[in-house]
RNA sequence: GGGCGAUUAGCUCAGUUGGCAGAGCAGCUGACUCUUAAUCAGCGGGUCGCAGGUUCGAAUCCUGUAUCGCCCA
């Protein structure tokens, strides 16, 4: 395709604008009120007497001109709707109504009735452009279905593709379900910091950004946990906030660069009480969204019937890998036989890269994998019977990291020398202690539970979507050539 | 970062052994007042992702490159 190629279909339609203004009609319209969505209208058809009358807007994504009778298909947010267009009845505007082309938006009223056929059918005795539509739109019945084409205007896939926009809506609907449901349960919302001194709350590579006039770099947050936390040692006691994380990693059908998380503290908790929380929130949006609690994704299907297996990470391991936690040397030996590095690694860096080739893959049905080894775990509280391990755990589901939640780690001084720890593994450059979270413990945690679900993926397997580019507007793409 | 695959008309896709670039939809012209991806008749539409190479001849074979997808790290 060439700009030349294009502009000759974009000519054909901005000659079609020309005649449109000759008559008089501003091609891109303005207010138009008074409208019903296009199910519903057909809703109220149903069970009513004739002789009612309906307005409508949508962009025409479907027209059959037979002559002196026109049928268009509208389509608006809520689905589509029939318009018919006859001569008689509009021998004024006739001369607009043949030269209304696919894609165009239009709003048309009219008395409400049937066909001959039966299809519920807006009688329209008045038509109104509201914005031409000057670029051939995709093919009327495959779509638009170049997957590229699709990430990179999805302001057309959006109403090319109708699972699409049901797909996003559900989106939209699942987040609003949770966030009415943690404010049911007296949690608060707030909005910490996106750019931060210090990238805290995770072991992840940040993206940099400069403040001009402070004349300082700031990282995008890899997590808002750190602020999340301070407001604990504030009293607000039970708060959650949805919003982006940004990690400088690499794509995948599961990662998306930015990607949105809830996370949620409640004071007084740990992370028993935030196991309960996580199956209530995601078998909440399973009972609402989902026809059943067998949800096909992919190849897979996800048994959601609760409660969902709770397992320790050292039985896990025990149980895919053949290795004992303390067994070292197995371990080790597993490692080498999978091939995975592990040169230079500490024991528990290698146990957890055996975990993750042995277990992960195996956890299809909801899974918590709970109570891992404590030097993975810098922010969470050890377990009082056995300090080798932590109070945390992940949620997997259909193989994927869905949830990660502790109980968090309130005692200052452990905060400090795990921080000095976790340090130390790391090139100074770009890492640097959180000093103001330590003084923050100083004064005094409340002991607590955290969560932090990733929505995108939680999306995913709610709505039968295997990469996360179908869950996310507009995903990260490298800019087209050209 | 590595391997495999895709890229052909505005869109969806064919293209045989290397031998004139194809279809449907969309568009244009005409017919049609009950269509449902309307139908019928006719017409136009291409730097075959890009750059090289092999060959009498390349959408097709080779090399490089860009983007996308899948798998692996």
């Amino acid at each position: 395709m060439n700009a030349e190629d294009v502009s000759k279909f974009e000519r054909q339609r901005q000659e079609k604008l020309s005649r449109i203004k000759e008559f008089g009609i501003d091609p891109y319209g303005g207010r138009y009120e008074g409208t019903e969505q296009s199910e519903d209208i057909k809703r109220r058809f149903k069970d009513a007497d004739e002789s009612q009358q309906a307005k409508c807007a949508g962009r025409i994504v479907l027209l059959r001109d037979i002559g002196k009778l026109i049928f268009m298909t509208l389509r608006d947010r809520s689905g589509i709707i029939q318009i018919g267009l006859s001569k008689k009845l509009l021998p004024e505007q006739w001369g607009l109504v043949k030269l209304l082309e696919l894609g165009d938006i239009i709003g048309a009223s009219g008395q409400l009735g049937k066909t001959k056929t039966g299809e519920i059918t807006i009688w329209a005795d008045n038509v109104v452009l509201l914005s031409k539509c000057l670029l051939p739109p995709p093919e009327k019945f495959h779509g638009l279905s170049d997957i590229d084409q699709r990430y990179r205007q999805r302001y057309v896939d959006l109403w090319a593709n109708p699972e699409v926009m049901e797909r996003f809506k559900n989106r939209s609907a699942i987040v609003s379900a949770i966030r009415e449901f943690l404010n049911s349960e007296g949690f608060l919302e707030v909005e910490t910091p996106m750019m931060q001194t210090i990238a805290g709350g995770a072991a992840a590579k940040p993206f940099v950004t400069h403040h001009n006039s402070l004349d300082m770099d700031l990282f995008l947050r890899i997590s808002p946990e750190l602020f999340l936390k301070r407001l604990l040692v504030g009293g607000m006691e039970k708060v959650f906030e949805i919003n982006r994380s940004f990690r400088n990693e690499g794509l995948s059908r599961q990662h998306n660069p930015e990607f949105t998380m809830l996370e949620v503290y409640q004071a007084y908790g740990d992370y028993n009480v935030m196991m309960d929380l996580t199956e209530e929130i995601i078998g909440l949006c399973v009972e609402k969204y989902c026809e059943s609690e067998q949800v096909r994704f992919g190849d897979l299907t996800i048994d959601f019937t609760r409660p969902w297996r709770r397992a320790k990470y050292s039985e896990l391991l025990k149980e895919y890998s053949g290795c004992d936690i303390d067994d070292i040397e197995a371990v080790r030996a597993k490692a080498r036989q999978l091939e995975l590095h592990q040169k230079d690694m500490d024991d528990v860096v290698v146990i957890n890269e055996v975990f993750e080739a042995t277990v992960e893959d195996n956890l299809v049905a909801p899974t918590f994998v709970i109570d891992y080894p404590a030097a993975l775990c810098p922010l969470t509280k050890r377990k009082k019977d056995n300090p080798k391990f932590a109070e945390r755990f992940e949620l997997f589901i259909a193989r994927m990291e869905l949830a990660n939640a502790y109980t968090e780690l309130n005692d200052p001084a452990e905060q400090y020398e795990n921080f000095l720890t976790q340090l130390r593994g790391q090139e100074e450059s770009l890492t640097k202690m959180d000093r103001d979270y330590i003084t923050a413990l100083k004064y005094g945690m409340p002991p607590a539970g955290g969560l932090g679900i990733g929505i995108d993926r939680l999306v995913m397997v709610l709505t039968g979507a295997t990469s996360i580019r179908d869950v996310v507007l507009f995903p990260l793409l490298r800019p087209a050539k050209g």
